[in-house]
DNA sequence: CGGACCCCTAGTACTAGGGGTCCGGTGCCGTACT
């Protein structure tokens, strides 16, 4: 099968006679059987890359999505093509629905099914997958598996098992945003095998980057307030908190802005309400937290605005990147305060049952066996029993293989389980503060946002953007001497390990390390104290 | 960790401050109830 293929099918079945250039490689790659992670700007047609691909490979393709809704869309839209048929498996539609979908699948009636990672936990589902022979597994909003994996949703790091079960098809990941270390985590989440990284369109040099240092609460209250009611047009205000979004919402409506709010805490009806009346241009503002925006697809969004910073650079990005999509300019503005950190250092801070790590290893360790059935004999739900077990995964002492759960050889006893799956946790808690500990570094930053934004997502940046508050305060064009080093550069920290370049910003360096997360180094102390080296390189290839 | 909210007290009429307590984000799924 040659590229010709792919574009007739293109344009026959779905009627694009265009294709990007990226698109058209990542598709090349999945018809020779090789795994690809696609970073691609929503809108910019993600989705084409498995849907044509699909129709020249022999055999069903199985599509993961996060969210029902998503995969509503998905099935509407191929059903709008003359592509083959397209369901969907999940608990939102009635018994029957969800039969007639396996049905259909059994029968080769079905070319794209859409399931949840959660359906995938059910070995019955897998069973039913294994048998109708897929080739290709596409994990959408991929992002989703190092974000939500390690607790939230703990069934995403059980993909690669069941990829596995599946006999090991090709498998495809999509996602808008991803920095190097969340590529890596997807991949070794996903068990990728040396995957095809496409990355697209990263830069969106049409949107005008600010950051306010808020005084106290109120103060940056009413300046949010103020500058949302000054804008025209569509935008997004992204809050921390459920009540944040009611009052916002109030406070706007009350200026005369049509503005409504959005969160997990509302009936399902009035959420899908203020999305369609959004999209139709019925309302101006949502005033949302986090639940919104996935799978939204505006053009028109004019500004997106934070009045508190998010847990992350990446989940910024993200929702950030929901402006300018038709290319026009847009403001992207965060009102900060330092003390943001403090809800997402307690959102971050999981504790661990113990009691329940010592039962689970007790329990691997006399058989192996699966987590539905850990789950039913510790009387444990199985989400947390999930959870549980991807913990002593990542500590090293379970595996997972065709057999089941198992307990690692030479692993340490289940009674020194507990004390590895503490060490574990905390690790990842680091992690996840000093990612909150990134948003302060943006928010402070001297010198050009863009340039720091991209730089943290592996992107180099040379001429300020001329399109940020700091380039519009002057900040120096001549960005002074070449870097020392580039990024992904692995080095050695006397005191916090093994790490790799982030990115190198005036005299200061961002430095991911695996124990500790990130950390901003001065680069003059690294050079005086001599804490920081750079292993020989090749040490690297046991990878 | 910090903000919101409550209660209490001080001390002087409505307000200010101290101290305690509680709360805080994302979605699947299946099951129990109306």
């Amino acid at each position: 099968m040659s590229t010709r293929d792919l574009v007739r099918t293109a344009e026959e079945v779905f009627g694009w006679t265009e294709l990007r250039e990226e698109q058209l490689l990542a598709m090349r790659h999945l018809l020779d059987g090789r795994d690809v992670l696609v970073v691609m700007p929503t809108g910019a047609g993600k989705s084409a890359i498995y849907q044509v691909p699909a129709i020249l490979l022999d055999g069903p393709t199985v599509v993961v999505s996060p969210l029902i809704a998503l995969q509503r869309d998905q099935v509407t839209s191929l059903r709008a093509s003359d592509a083959p048929p397209a369901a969907a498996v999940n608990s939102a539609q009635p018994a029957e629905a969800n039969d007639q979908a396996w049905q259909a699948f059994a029968e080769a009636r079905t070319e794209y099914l859409f399931l949840s990672p959660e359906q995938l936990a059910n070995p019955e589902a897998v069973d039913r997958l294994r048998a109708g022979k897929p080739s290709l597994f596409v994990v959408d909003e991929a992002h989703c598996v190092s974000a939500w994996g390690h607790d939230f949703r703990p069934d995403y790091l059980r993909l690669r098992h069941v990829v596995a079960e599946l006999g090991r098809p090709p498998v495809l990941a999509l996602t808008a945003t991803a920095s190097g270390p969340v590529r890596a985590d997807i991949g070794e989440h996903l068990g990728l095998r040396d995957p095809v990284v496409v990355v697209a369109g990263f830069d969106r040099p049409n949107l005008h980057l600010t950051v306010r240092q808020g005084t106290d609460e109120d103060d940056r209250g009413r300046a949010v307030v103020e500058w949302v009611a000054e804008r025209t047009g569509p935008g997004l205000l992204y809050v921390a908190t459920r009540k944040d979004a009611e009052r916002y919402a109030a406070d706007l409506a009350a200026r005369g802005v049509r503005a409504k709010p959005f969160h997990a805490g509302m009936r399902a009806a009035e959420r899908r309400r203020v999305q369609d009346e959004f999209m139709r241009g019925g309302v101006d503002v949502v005033a949302a937290t986090s639940a919104f925006g996935m799978g939204i697809d505006k053009p028109d969004v004019r500004f997106v605005a934070h009045a508190a910073a998010p847990g992350s650079l990446d989940a910024y990005y993200q929702e950030v990147g929901r402006a300018g999509r038709d290319g026009d300019p847009a403001e992207v503005i965060l009102f900060h305060r330092p003390e943001d950190q403090a809800l997402h250092r307690f959102l971050t801070g999981r504790r661990i049952d113990r009691e329940c790590v010592r039962a689970v290893a007790e329990a691997v360790h006399e058989s192996a066996t699966t987590t539905a059935d850990l789950a039913e004999r510790l009387g444990r739900s199985r989400r947390k029993i999930t959870g549980v077990v991807n913990l002593l995964e990542s500590a090293g002492i379970l595996r997972t293989s065709q057999k089941g759960v198992r307990y690692v050889r030479n692993a340490p006893p289940p009674a020194d389980a507990v004390e590895a799956a503490s060490e574990e946790a905390e690790r990842q808690v680091r992690r996840d503060r000093s990612r909150v500990e990134v948003m302060r570094e943006y928010g402070a930053t001297r010198g050009c946002r863009r340039r720091f934004l991209l730089g943290y997502f592996g992107e180099r940046l040379d001429e300020p953007c001329g399109n940020c508050d700091r380039c519009d305060e002057g900040v120096r064009p001549d960005d002074g001497p070449v870097p020392e080093y580039a990024p992904d550069t692995p080095v050695h920290h006397e005191k916090w390990g093994r790490g790799t370049v982030v990115q190198e910003e005036d005299d200061r360096m961002m430095v991911l390390f695996e124990d500790v997360g990130y950390k901003t180094l001065s680069l003059a102390a690294i050079r005086e104290s001599g804490v920081l080296t750079q292993p020989r390189s090749g040490s690297s290839e046991t990878e």
